[in-house]
DNA sequence: CTGAAAGCGCTAACAT
DNA sequence: ATGTTAGCGCTTTCAG
């Protein structure tokens, strides 16, 4: 630990290698071939180095030099602190960190704030690739990440963009199986809790041309989803109250249940479009004493831990995988010219927060 | 979005000056100082760039030139993917996170494996500084972070390096306010739970010697704060069990639980040193069928949520806190010189898991 | 096994 | 308001 910490960088490659009356080309080898050099040589070179306080070759210079950053990007819609908050990222985060590490490839995370249209951070990033968590489509971080001449995988994104590798699951399709599952059980009268649809905070109904404009494909494809389902037994979606909530935690899920049971007493079930918002939901049901599942049915989306604990009925996805798939295609691509398409599968999952509606309710079969 | 995207980089800032007749540095004040030039000048070089696909000047020459790299590093102990599912690192992270995003800085995870002694990680790393998250003192990477010539701030390192700053808690005073809870409770037979202590794998007992060559510091702390408070109370630190895990999982506390009342049954109370472990010897004390906290107390240290919802009795400290200030000692290092050192405070937190031991037990006093 | 030459792509004084 | 001049620190053919 000579004292060199923290100084102004003082030695350079080319300072040392004069030092050293030797070329720079011999210092250089001396870190990157040690088999270029005899083993006394490159001893000298190093001794020298650490006698001078140089650090070894600067990574920035290599990188500009070599073409390589040594770290792919990670876009996130959300403050990058929320990442850490909400375990489906979480989750996610983990399999990609895990593919990175594995590949020796730094993770760098981009710092964004969400409704900031400030891209520099993008243009900032010194890094080999992207890799983008579900954002908005039109989300200009992304539009400037699709600007960088760096290979790019987009997570949960159905929009099919050009050259661009892409993973997700089917989350029409997940969401479709779990509404079957309540439709079976008899439900019909259902009502909707959804994450953010679009740019735009709003806090309440979400109106048709809202759910038309959503923006976020993986909530416009689950709301898609829940429509199929309910289609099929002759529910007409714009019957069905949907509830949007712009933050994505468990009270703004508990405080959006009782808006929409306020609004809508008849329900027998609430979907919610993610675990988290049907932990809140399942909160509300708590406050208000309301029987879960016999007087209420609730179900999730995701299958992050919490949500298995507490016996939530929902649909699991396998986030990790996700993550650790979306650093493979990322790392490991050949040379190969055409962009990869992985859907990885989804599972119902059904606990003991969902069951028939009671049948003495008085609006059973009612629409 | 020009076919440019993930192609060859075809376009430089020179060869876009070349193109347009004019000179590199007005390019560059087009992106860098729109102020610096005329607006149709500007306007005229912006379209130039997209209708050539430059995508605008290059990160890493940035880099270079400015000698701002725009990210900090994050090192961890542990491979990079167990940051997220330890919820301690998490809300480390989270603050951390928070800190960079404020600052428009990026956080580069900088993948390491651990018990490996590959440091080029960290000499790839393109950054302005480093945080140190909690690894052994004689860590390789860590040592490699040392030599770099950027500011590093470590956190729950009681070592004093020189020029560094330190972020941490009083692991021992936090340890000996638990530890004087449990005294006064009359408890004298003790068991502790604790992490890894140094390199080299130990899934058992941990012999004072290995105790005294503890090289995790957080550890060494926590033993340290147990020790001193049932000193105050007569009992030899050398008569008290100390079970190693390498694992810090939920699972192996389990575990070490097992083994560790297994081999001393007379034990009316557990101390883990990590809040996992304790829900680790929880779990086992509700298979075996044993009362906490009437037939045994089990207490933890760091105050997850987890730990919270279970009411365990720890010692909670300020995680996402810690986090926050390691960036901002890290970002806002004004021209001081001095290195800082700040020691968050912890709380000892009394939940249901610690109580009184049976009177009726045969060991009562017995020490 | 070692050295000389040629930039990687950019920014920042300092002129003009 | 725009151009000229110098590198930032390194790697990498290509010769010796």
């Amino acid at each position: 630990m000579a004292g060199a910490s923290n100084v102004r960088r003082p030695a350079t490659l080319a300072s040392l290698a004069a030092e050293l009356g030797v070329s720079r080309t011999t210092v250089s080898n001396a870190y990157n071939r040690p088999d270029q050099l005899s083993a006394p040589l490159r001893a000298r070179v190093l001794e020298a180095a650490r006698r001078l306080g140089y650090p070894g070759p600067d990574p920035v210079a290599r990188s500009l030099r070599t073409r390589k950053a040594g770290a792919v990007g990670l876009l996130l819609t959300e403050a990058l602190s929320y990442a850490f908050r909400d375990p489906a990222a979480t989750g996610f985060l983990e399999g990609l960190a895990l593919a990175c590490e594995q590949a020796g490839q730094g993770l760098l995370l981009v710092p964004v704030s969400p409704e900031q249209v400030d891209v520099t951070a993008v243009h900032q990033a010194g890094v080999d690739g992207f890799v983008v968590y579900s954002v908005r489509e039109d989300d200009p971080h992304f539009l400037a990440v699709l600007e960088r001449p760096v290979p790019t995988v987009v997570c949960d994104q159905p929009m099919s963009v050009e050259g661009v590798d892409r993973v997700g699951v089917d989350d029409r399709a997940g969401m479709l199986a779990l509404t079957r599952h309540l439709t079976a059980l008899s439900h019909r009268r259902v009502g909707v809790l959804c994450m953010r649809l679009a740019a735009g905070r709003n806090d309440g109904p979400a109106s048709p041309e809202r759910q038309a404009a959503a923006t976020y494909p993986v909530q416009r494809e689950r709301l898609a989803g829940i429509r199929d389902g309910l289609a099929a037994v002759g529910v007409d979606w714009v019957e069905v109250p949907v509830h949007e909530r712009f933050e994505h935690s468990v009270d703004a899920g508990q405080d959006a249940a009782a808006a929409l049971l306020a609004a809508h007493p008849e329900i027998t079930a609430i979907v919610c479009t993610s675990d988290i918002l049907a932990l809140g939901a399942l909160r509300h049901a708590a406050v208000r004493e309301l029987a879960v599942p016999d007087q209420l049915t609730i179900t999730g989306f995701d299958g992050v831990p919490e949500a298995e604990r507490a016996g939530l009925t929902t649909v699991r996805q396998p986030v990790l995988e996700k993550g650790r798939v979306a650093g493979e295609l990322l790392l490991e691509r050949g040379d190969r010219n055409r962009p990869r398409r992985v859907t990885l599968p989804t599972e119902l999952v059904v606990g003991v927060t969902s069951a028939k509606p009671r049948v003495d309710q008085r609006f059973f079969s009612g629409w």
